[in-house]
DNA sequence: ACCTGAACACCGTTCAAGT
DNA sequence: ACCTGAACACCGTTCAAGT
C-alpha cells in the first residue's frame, strides 16, 4: 500500500495527472494492473489517497508554524504552507482536500485551519464560514495555477516566459477603450510573482476577518 | 458551429461533464465524429468554448447589475452572478473564465470586474490583486460545491441529504478531544446553504478591500 | 490473502476518402 | 469547404485463474 502511494506521487510529481495510469502505475512496481484494484478500488481514491498521503508532511510543516500570539498569524502560516504544498505540485490542486473519508490528513488541517479561529471572538457560524472563506481562496487560486498550460509549453517547444509574454502582447494589442482595465495593469501582469499575488489577495480577505473578530 | 456548443453544452448540462463525449455529441448532431474537428481543434478547446459560450449570459446578467454608487457593492453583485452560474452547472467551474484566447466572454468578464476596481482608490498593483483575489474566491468556493458526489449519489440512490446526513454523523462520531473545532461546527454544516457561505465570505475578502480603499 | 494479465467497453484523435 | 467513419493508440475496470 505504502509503496502504491508513493511510486503514485513520483508519478505524478515527474509528469503530472496525465502520467499516472494504472498501466504505468503497475509497471514501476513491477507487478499486473489488477493488483493495484486490492489497494484502491478505483482511480479517484487512488488520487485522493495519493494527496492524503502528501498532505502529511503538508501538515506536519503547518503544525510546526502555528501557536504565535496571533491567531490570524497563524492562519496566514497555514494558508501560505498549502499555497507552497500546491505551487510545488500542481495536481494536488484537484484533488487537494476532499473530505472524501479517505484523506484523514486534509480532515487535521481542516481542523487546524478551523482551531486559530477558536482563538477569535466570533460566532460559531462565522468560524465557519471563516474556514469555508480560506481554503476556497487557497483552492481557487491554485486551480488557477495549476492549470496546465498548453501541450507546447508542457512539451518544453515554449518556455513558460515565452507564452506568458505572447499572453501579454496578445492583451496589448486589445482595443484600449473596451479595455481600459486590461491595459491598466498588463504590466503588472507580466512581471507579476504568484506567491505576491496570492498572499496580498489572502492579506484582504484576512484584514475582513480581523475587522469581523474586532482583534 | 454554433450548434455544435449548443449541444455540447446541452450534453454537459444534461449529464455532466462525463457525458461530453465526441461520440455522444456526434450522434446528436446526426454526423459522424471526425466532423466536430473541423470547428474545433481538440477536447480541450471544446470544452473552453462551450464555457464561454454560457459566459454570454452571464457577462450580460452581470453588466445589467453594475453602475451603482459604490464598486464594491458592484465588485459583490458580479461575484454573485458568477457563483450563481456555476451553482446552475457544475461542470463550468473547471472551464470558468481560463484566459485562454478561445474566450473573448471570459475576458470581458475580466474587464468588468477590474473596472469596479478602477473606481477605487488603489494602487495598479493592488487593484490587480484585488480582481485575482475576487476571482480566485470565486472559482475556489466553486470548485468545491462543484466537486462531483460519489457514484451512489449522482445515480439516485442516495438522495442529497442522506449524503450529507452520512457525511454529518461520520464527523459527530470524531474524537472530540482530537477535533474540536469539527465538532464546534458541525451542527452548523449540517443545515448549511452553499449560497451563504459563499457570500459570508466574499464579504470578508470585500471588506478587506474597502478597508485598503479606504472607501 | 494477494497477485496476474487477457479481455471488455470505452475514450480522443487521425486520416484517407468522399461531396 | 465541409463531412464521413474505420482505424489507432490508448484508457479504467473486471474477472477467471493462479499462488
Amino acid at each position: 500500500m505504502e509503496a502504491v502511494l508513493t511510486e503514485a506521487v513520483a508519478l505524478l510529481d515527474e509528469a503530472g495527472e496525465s502520467a499516472l495510469t494504472f498501466r504505468a502505475l503497475a509497471a514501476r512496481l513491477g507487478g499486473g494492473v489488477g493488483s493495484i484494484y486490492w489497494y484502491v478500488s478505483s482511480k479517484d481514491e487512488l488520487l485522493d489517497r495519493a494527496a492524503d498521503h502528501v498532505l502529511a508532511d503538508v501538515l506536519r510543516a503547518a503544525e510546526m508554524l502555528t501557536g504565535s500570539d496571533d491567531p490570524i498569524d497563524d492562519l496566514r502560516a497555514i494558508a501560505m504552507t498549502l499555497f507552497d504544498a500546491i505551487a510545488d505540485r500542481p495536481w494536488l490542486g484537484a484533488y487537494f482536500m476532499r473530505n472524501t473519508g479517505v484523506q484523514p490528513h486534509g480532515m487535521k488541517l481542516y481542523e487546524l485551519i478551523g482551531e486559530q479561529t477558536l482563538r477569535l471572538d466570533l460566532t460559531r457560524r462565522e468560524r465557519f464560514h471563516a474556514v469555508s472563506a480560506v481554503i476556497g481562496y487557497v483552492v481557487g487560486i491554485a486551480a488557477d495555477m495549476g492549470q496546465q498550460p498548453p501541450q507546447e509549453v508542457r512539451d518544453g517547444e515554449v518556455s513558460r516566459e515565452d507564452y506568458l509574454s505572447r499572453f501579454v502582447a496578445q492583451w496589448r494589442a486589445m482595443d484600449a477603450d473596451q479595455y481600459p482595465f486590461v491595459h491598466h495593469i498588463v504590466d503588472d501582469f507580466e512581471v507579476h510573482d504568484d506567491a505576491d499575488q496570492f498572499s496580498a489577495g489572502l492579506d484582504l480577505l484576512l484584514a475582513g476577518l480581523r475587522l469581523q473578530a474586532g482583534a
